[in-house]
DNA sequence: CATCCGTGGGG
DNA sequence: TCCCCAAGGAT
């Protein structure tokens, strides 16, 4: 038996053997129970960079709850980022509420299939939008993710380095020839099954897999090389000093929480505030923890500052959360909310001109700021490492 | 082209 | 424990 074939006969076969396969195994999954390209675009979103088993509970909810583009469209913003709390990367839940509002005003509110109006979609990109157009229109676009370049980069040896925007580009041009007549939907499909059950990033599992006998990786002994992808960049240390501003007066049992600014990391999420350990020119590489009573003092002197009248109270907790690039060490201190004490220095006030109104005693807090107890916390959507804090706080009270 | 943007599971 | 990384996109 020949296992080298020309490039053609190779890739016909790799597309009927993928084919076959993945309409005998494919998964059941609540985004294949439809056929509306509603349920395929929210589902592909959740899908970025976050896997499958992650994903279900939240693609259910959020179809119950936005069951159409326009539901999704008229939805109070602080209500789709409550629905994606814990999911991570907060600025899809803001930008898939964007672009239902594109669909509802510019496409009368159906999801478009053309090339140039799926691709206008905020946070719709390459991958996205051909998988978009092909698994919910069957149209012969590319979806090539990272378990299709996977796939590929084995089967074909491609040894370009996966983490280039050329290399997604050589794919794409590779999957559109792949696709049979008729088939993108499953195709494609079949192609990210595949790399999600079988061709594994780790041990991939080469005796079961429907392509075998002609994948190039494997008859070389190259699978477990490929694909090659240039190394992650460690997350940077940041230092941060939290506090939980336990109210007085009408406030009493209460904290203070507010809420992030639009852009940037964590957008538009809910916190407890905090202030970074290390001096705006510090080195962090040399810095020295403060001794816990200096740390509660300087975080209170620094709230002071945005405003916020408090004293230091104790250590509550230490705290560590990873994210995709900045690792954040926590120190957790009470502080008490008490009205008396200088908001601010004089010399400060100038500084803070443009900062969000501020919570007084007695009166509502501004919008950015608010008072709540625990069954308050499901009215705010906070990211982990802020619902973990809270939780063990209130728990302990 | 490089950096920013979360989280949880698996080896 | 640590490191990798998963159906990427925006800037």
């Amino acid at each position: 038996m020949k296992q080298v074939m020309d490039p053609l006969q190779q890739q016909r076969y790799f597309s009927q053997e993928l084919l076959d396969w993945y309409v005998v195994i494919k998964r059941d999954l609540p985004w294949r129970r439809h056929s509306n390209p509603y349920f395929i675009w929210i589902s592909e979103i959740m899908l970025q960079q976050t896997r499958v088993d992650t994903v279900i509970p939240y693609f259910n909810r959020f179809i119950e709850k936005f069951p159409t583009v326009e539901a999704l469209a008229d939805a109070p913003e602080d209500e789709v980022l409550k629905c994606w709390e814990g999911l991570g990367y907060y600025s899809r839940a803001r930008n898939l509420q964007y672009a239902a509002r594109q669909i509802r005003d510019q496409y009368g509110g159906i999801m478009p299939s053309g090339k140039e109006e799926v691709a206008s979609l905020k946070g719709v990109g390459p991958y996205t939008a051909g998988a978009i157009r092909s698994i919910a229109f069957n149209v012969p676009a590319p979806a090539v993710d990272g378990n299709v370049m996977r796939v590929l980069s084995r089967y074909f040896l491609i040894e370009e380095d996966i983490m280039k925007t050329g290399t997604r580009k050589l794919m794409e041009e590779l999957v559109l020839q792949l696709i049979p007549e008729g088939r993108a939907s499953d195709f494609n499909q079949g192609l990210m099954e595949l790399g999600a059950l079988v061709c594994t990033p780790k041990s991939p599992k080469c005796l079961t897999c429907p392509v075998m006998v002609h994948c190039r990786g494997r008859i070389e002994g190259m699978e477990d090389k490929l694909p090659v992808k240039a190394k992650a960049k460690p997350p940077r240390q940041e230092y941060r000093l939290t506090a939980i501003i336990e109210g007085s007066g009408v406030e009493s049992g209460k904290v203070l929480i507010r809420k992030r600014p639009s852009t940037g990391l964590l957008a538009g999420m809910w916190e407890l505030p905090h202030i970074s350990e290390v001096p705006p020119d510090g080195d962090a590489a040399r810095h020295v923890m403060l001794p816990d009573a200096a740390a509660a003092k300087k975080l209170a002197e620094e709230l002071g500052r945005e405003r916020l009248p408090v004293v230091p109270g104790e250590h509550v907790m230490a705290a560590e959360h990873t994210f995709s690039h900045i690792h954040w060490n926590m120190r957790v201190y009470t502080c008490s909310w008490s009205p008396a004490v200088p908001a601010m220095a004089a010399e400060s006030a100038a500084a803070y001109d443009a900062s969000p109104s501020i919570p007084e005693a007695g009166s509502s807090p501004g919008p950015l700021y608010q008072w709540i107890t625990a069954d308050d916390m499901e009215r705010y959507a906070f990211p982990n490492v802020f619902l973990r804090i809270l939780n063990a706080y209130f728990a302990n009270i």
